[in-house]
DNA sequence: GCAGAAAGCTAAAGCGCTTTAGGCTGAGCC
DNA sequence: GGCTCAGCCTAAAGCGCTTTAGCTTTCTGC
């Protein structure tokens, strides 16, 4: 800057009311620079811009699963590539990382915002009992929950929004259509035990079950691992009067369910239908096709970002839902073999 | 730190000192700083270490593959999670990115290196003609290629290592599998053409093939979609003289391909054998179980951020080799049906 | 014609840290 | 005793930017 400042005949101070768009500088003044500036290839240096109080420029995003659970599924990455794109528009920088579990997710938070590395955070996995946003609210640190169930008991704090999905609109959607194929009893085989939406999706089951009187409906919780999404359906199958319709909360438990089924001599979809929650190219590439509740991964990153972007702009903290996801009917579901 | 200073009864550059172990204060001061230090939560501000010349604390990964391409495969978040178990080590950052192509990904090193925020990148991915080593080179951005092959003919650029696989070696493995088991016509469904394994590999089959006296033996290049996997395959074999074993890139391709071959009526491996290049839980998630080349994704990640850190700690550029695949024999290959 | 406002600019401080030059003290040596 | 020298510490500059206060010049309105 001192640089430009010398060859435009003005001040520092002047380059950086001219680059920044700040009165105080004449268009004249402020072009001079400009060009001058763009000659030199200057680029603002972060760090000290961060360090005058500008923040750091940077959101971070903390994933917190277990090793194993994380290369999976398409989630992430789709997430992802929507929340960049976003971030992209602004240049902002997106901080990544991986960790065990909360415990030390909330740790990572802790350090980042005192080594003011970012400006706010992107929460995936909302909990129940989760320590996050209160430990978001006490830092002060500004965050978006993505994928959480907004509690209507708990007022809305400043600078902590939601961007959620209906996932009990959703699962009512599948039940609705097991029950219409004439599927009495069910078997959902979840995700992992402490998420929020897994809890919502084995409470809603319930609710919708007992609604319409259906009383073999039931959840078992899972890693979201194809080995355990395996092992369940072997071991449901295996019951007395087994399930006539299985409900996967994700993909790769779906397909390897889908291949555990066979194996055990049980068609797909004559003797059990099956859902997957969540639609990718697996769902497509299994025989029968699968039956999966399709939403659009890449653009609920993009709006978690976008809601970020507003609170970092002071905007006020929100709460946005994103579109239902749709029930894709594919080959996987059948009406039930009347016994 | 002025706190800290005052507090501890010294003055800011001992408090520098003591923190950061380097000589000029006495052991019982150190002790002292270090306390209150922890005693307040103090956390250095790396905006202001950055603009003191320490660097930024953070490495950089940027993605460059067509959007829809990413998601496919595990091979990302597993190679991501081995790095991010290197860098936790040092508390380092990862900047994290995804572009659309090449070009876009050098302006990112451009900005980022302009703007002090990262120390070093990892660059994937790495092509024929790839312009980035060349950028990197002039920018003096430290980097470590992975994946790549390393040129003989090129001498060892300062600043930049190379972590390489063996696909060659791999390649034969694979052709070798398939000689010994009677093939004579076999068709590779590679991945994207520009990369740089993609042509070690097409060409290493061509070598393999001819050294053998195979006539009937090519590679098909593909954007490693299981659409493109799956059309290919449905291509080749409906040709004349089928081909009795296919090579796959990836492993979303390979599933794709053995459901694309089942709808032609072809049996695997009675009809035509198959191996996959990666393992994942999806070739377990198949009937049959598939043939598959697998390596440690994660343990690549964890040795390229380790070269990385060397070359961030002034230590010299080195060219790394990881571990040659295994291919792991399964149910998707068999005898050649004799004609 | 002059007070006052507005516009255009500069000087200087400050963000939180590192680092260099230098000051003071006490020990060791002739 | 006076010398040096090491050890411990401080003062101050500097990293690259933003921002506030203030200064000059020109414009406006009466």
């Amino acid at each position: 800057m001192k640089d430009i400042a010398r060859r435009a005949g003005v001040s520092e101070s002047a380059v950086s009311f001219a680059l920044n768009d700040r009165p105080g500088v004449s268009d004249i003044t402020r072009d001079r620079v400009r060009r001058v500036a763009e000659q030199l290839g200057w680029r603002p240096s972060t760090a000290a811009r961060a360090l005058s109080g500008e923040g750091a420029a940077t959101v971070g995003l903390v994933v917190a699963r277990p090793a194993g659970t994380l290369g999976v599924d398409s989630f992430f990455l789709q997430l992802i590539s929507g929340i960049q794109e976003v971030l992209a528009e602004r240049q902002l920088g997106l901080l990544f990382q991986v960790v065990e579990d909360v415990t030390a997710e909330c740790a990572v938070y802790r350090r980042w915002w005192a080594e003011h590395r970012v400006d706010g955070v992107l929460v995936v996995d909302p909990r129940t009992d989760d320590p996050r946003p209160e430990l978001l609210a006490e830092l002060g640190l500004p965050g978006v929950v993505t994928g959480g169930v907004p509690d209507p008991g708990r007022p809305q704090r400043p600078g902590l929004s939601t961007v959620w999905a209906d996932d009990a609109g959703a699962m009512a959607s599948v039940v609705g259509h097991l029950h219409a194929l004439g599927h009495r009893r069910v078997v959902h085989i979840a995700g992992l035990p402490g998420l929020a939406h897994t809890e919502r999706r084995v409470r809603t089951l319930r609710a919708e079950a007992e609604r319409r009187g259906l009383t073999e409906v039931r959840s078992v919780t899972t890693d979201y691992s194809d080995a355990e999404g395996a092992a369940v359906t072997r071991r449901v199958l295996g019951a007395e009067a087994p399930p006539t319709a299985l409900v996967y909360d994700n993909d790769v438990m779906a397909v390897a369910g889908v291949a555990a089924a066979a194996s055990l001599g049980f068609a797909v979809p004559a003797d059990v239908s099956v859902v997957a929650w969540e639609d990718s190219a697996l769902c497509r590439m299994v025989h029968p096709w699968l039956t999966a509740l399709s939403r659009d991964t890449v653009s609920f990153g993009r709006t978690a970002a976008r809601e970020l972007l507003g609170l970092l702009d002071d905007g006020p903290a929100g709460t946005v839902q994103v579109p239902l996801p749709r029930l894709i009917e594919r080959e996987s579901t059948a009406a039930a073999r009347t016994p």
